[in-house]
DNA sequence: AACGCTCTGGACACCTCTGTCCAGTGCTCT
DNA sequence: AGAGCACTGGACAGAGGTGTCCAGAGCGTT
């Protein structure tokens, strides 16, 4: 897929990232059971046994996997609700925002690892500690905005579960009709209007990136 | 577990519906793809060609696991959400209520469901078709309390898949705290404060359940 | 040009699960 | 008492997965 075959030394034929980046998308689209080394190496059109050689087992391929999630998943999440903003519906905005953006947050891997979690204590261990720091900082996103500590809790985790519930149900909603209930979300999430410009922007944020995908 | 034990005719040990009783526990508490011939017959403690007396294979008990929970699943939720009531935070707490009630409503089994709905698609069909169902019913509730169209479906769709987020998280909140919080839902939830005496009933409904766990 | 190091492929052993075949068991009914 | 029915257990075949062993294949180095 990527631009790993074009010459490597000697015998290779693979590398210890093709492995895990094959692995990663496997995860992605069919789910951590299916994330076999048979698969894998077919492929990639190799031999199954030259996965030994990069890992010790299937477990440190999925250790390596999840440790690779862990160390970029919850920052753009806890940016957008960082973010400067005039209102907390500009706010909001932004988390939406960082929510739709494939560039800062895969929404499919990050399911994909809550999925996995549901069947793997230690992936599920790994999982609430960054479902915590995620709503943490939304939390303290609310309560900046004079929202009391309680409400700033319930608010934001509403906005987060119902962003997972969402994502879970897989509607097939396209961009132009997520973007026009923008409003309602606010009113519901706020319990404020938002700006006509945030909606705007935002609105027009969405469709762009409709456009590129 | 149950009573079949007691005396059956011949040679029998085990019943049809005692390989679905068995097969929709392991369902519950390890998902569909434990849902496993051998360790169901395991359990029994009967050998596992006795299964193919009952079924043709394991795809006939998977189907009648799910018309199951079909015939059953929806009903509490569009009831409570049709129930009449002076207020929406009255509507909602009934809503509420429905949704933590083991007896009106088995969140395990649902969830498993849904679980498996994400590897199926005939069962994420039917998994679909319910969610439009009580989406439907909750849409028409808010609806009903004068709320716009668009709001009613999007006010919904938050009270609706926030439910689902926060089970899938799995939060180890006590009924108690869970309780305590009532007052922010309700706000998140309607835009308006819920009545005094609505939430303290539904504060004594779910503290009573506890109890009973 | 020969050696060594890194990596690969194929064979093998083993495990778990599914589904089939068939002989046999023990009530029930006549 | 004997036959028939409803059900069960054990043996077998086979698919698909994991991990190990080891004989190589080719560059890079000297």
């Amino acid at each position: 897929m990527t631009g790993t075959a074009v010459t490597l030394p000697g015998n290779v034929k693979v590398t210890r990232q093709d492995w895990l980046d094959a692995a990663k998308a496997l995860l992605v689209s069919d789910g951590i059971e299916s994330v076999k080394i048979l698969t894998l190496a077919g492929r990639m059109d190799v031999s199954r046994s030259s996965f030994y050689w990069y890992f010790k087992d299937r477990d440190e391929l999925l250790q390596a996997l999840l440790d690779e999630w862990m160390a970029t998943n919850t920052r753009a999440i806890v940016a957008a609700a960082g973010a400067g903003t005039e209102t907390i519906t500009g706010a909001v905005c932004n988390v939406f925002k960082s929510f739709i953006d494939p560039r800062r947050f895969d929404v499919r891997l990050d399911f994909a690892i809550r999925d996995w979690a549901r069947r793997a204590p230690e992936v599920r261990r790994v999982l609430d500690a960054s479902d915590g720091r995620r709503i943490a900082a939304l939390t303290e996103m609310f309560a900046r905005f004079g929202y009391g500590d309680e409400e700033s809790l319930i608010r934001a985790r509403v906005l987060y579960y119902m962003q997972i519930g969402y994502n879970d149900a897989d509607l097939q909603e396209t961009m132009a009709e997520r973007a026009r209930l923008i409003p309602h979300y606010l009113v519901t999430f706020t319990g404020q209007q938002g700006r006509a410009d945030e909606i705007e922007e935002t609105r027009r944020f969405a469709l762009a990136l409709e456009g590129e995908t």
